[in-house]
DNA sequence: CAAATAGTGTCTGTAAGACACTATCAG
DNA sequence: CTGATAGTGTCTTACAGACACTATTTG
């Protein structure tokens, strides 16, 4: 173990990290995003033991040369897989335990991302020999999933539907411009219920976290729809109130 | 690195986990009590290097052996150094970077904990030399924090005070039976402003999470007060509206 | 004109805030 | 009785939900 040390520089000069055994520790990302009108994540097909051949989350080891520190992991694993730089992203929860990887005692930072589907070039990077969009709804049941990922992903979808509730978050899965219909029909998808169109109206304008782009409309066979973006200097809005259930 | 494994057995057999240079992983606790109508956090100062003398957040490696995951590390540590078995417990945040500990790249899983101070028995563990209960408030300038604790201290606090807001979280630093005043003198203490009791009643009352204690009352000199205590099987209650702090 | 979607106005319900009121004890 | 704290009633305010209404385009 430890060796005794007189003073801070003495002891810094003579430790050596390898004396304690650590646990594998890694990050891991959820990234979301929409694809014809569903939730999907992004599942990278394990292309190295363990668990070769199982569908994972992307992520892996925290580069001790590169990385800052773990947001820098987690970036640097989104670009790698996505090519996405600046994507909202939070981190989600940290998973450890004696069982979760047949390695050892292991424990990975979970990170949680929403992207726009359309600016990904997915890339099937070193040690995974694909990349896919899975849709969330019946997950477990369509692919087998490595280590813990299937709790990962609901504790993620977890926070993603309890979020929308009181949050302006959902914005984050739209392209940058998109009209308040767009966006409603993103908050009922996670909600999975309807809302009503003047109440969500009112709660965004009061919440002020949108700019119209002056004078864009889209058109279609109807009166035109007001194009928005997001006020770059209000990326989540936490409401007062949540968006009530219904009886 | 890795060598080449045809099986996933193989690959098992023949795999060291010190093939990898991971980073130093511990566990750290800020534990939240009131004490003199204040809320305090505990420290220990350090009696080892690195950072000796300076204080520090309870907390510390993961023991492989008898931790079966990262909520056990953290029990067990908080069971250590305050004779708590069952307190309010919750994972804070992950912190990681390449300088937040001289000995190099570093992580740790902080959590969060709320005790009532009566039932604690302070236990200056191995590898420090005291234990102290520290009024959260003007923390940073009474005692000179290592590591990145004041960053962690300050996200609990975060956390704290947002839920108070929303949640019926601060329930957990009383003593198992109170009275309602008891309970909105310790939501008006972390808000940091007075409540209307009328209004903070009519919620409490709404979220059921409390029970009388059957006939039981405290006495001075005024009118009794009715003592209640959690329902345990609602710990935690979020309401659909936060408590609008006054313009 | 009709069809379609965008966007608004108005009423209602719910729960929080303000604040005055009553209740019940010790002395 | 007074003083103190416990506990309630009532009015107002803020905002979500329901839903009908108007607005603006294409064809």
């Amino acid at each position: 173990m430890q060796k005794k040390a007189a003073s801070e520089q003495e002891f810094l000069r003579t430790y050596n990290i390898h004396d304690f055994d650590v646990p594998l520790t890694s990050v891991d990302l959820v990234i979301f995003t929409l694809r014809d009108q569903a939730l999907h994540v992004l599942l990278i097909e394990r292309g190295e033991h363990p668990s070769k051949g199982k569908w994972a989350l992307p992520g892996g080891f925290i580069d001790m040369r590169q990385d800052a520190d773990l947001d820098a992991t987690a970036l640097r694993k989104l670009r790698e897989k996505t090519g996405v730089a600046a994507p909202y992203i939070e981190q989600l929860q940290g998973f450890g335990s004696a069982t979760r990887d047949p390695r050892g005692w292991s424990a990975t930072f979970a990170y949680f991302a929403l992207i726009d589907s359309a600016d990904v070039q997915l890339v099937p990077g070193s040690g995974s020999t694909a990349a896919v969009w899975q849709p969330v709804a019946g997950l477990s049941e369509a692919v087998d999933l490595a280590f813990d990922h299937a709790v990962i992903i609901e504790t993620a979808l977890q926070r993603l539907r309890s979020k929308v509730e009181y949050t302006s978050l959902p914005v984050h899965l739209l392209a940058p411009e998109f009209t308040l219909s767009d966006l409603q029909q993103v908050f009922e998808l996670i909600l999975g219920r309807q809302v009503d169109k003047s109440a969500f109206r009112k709660r965004i304008k009061e919440g002020d976290f949108l700019e119209p782009v002056a004078g864009k409309q889209r058109h279609g066979s109807n009166r035109p729809a007001q194009i928005y973006r997001i006020r770059q200097d209000r990326p989540l809005v936490y409401f007062n109130r949540a968006m009530a259930a219904p009886i």
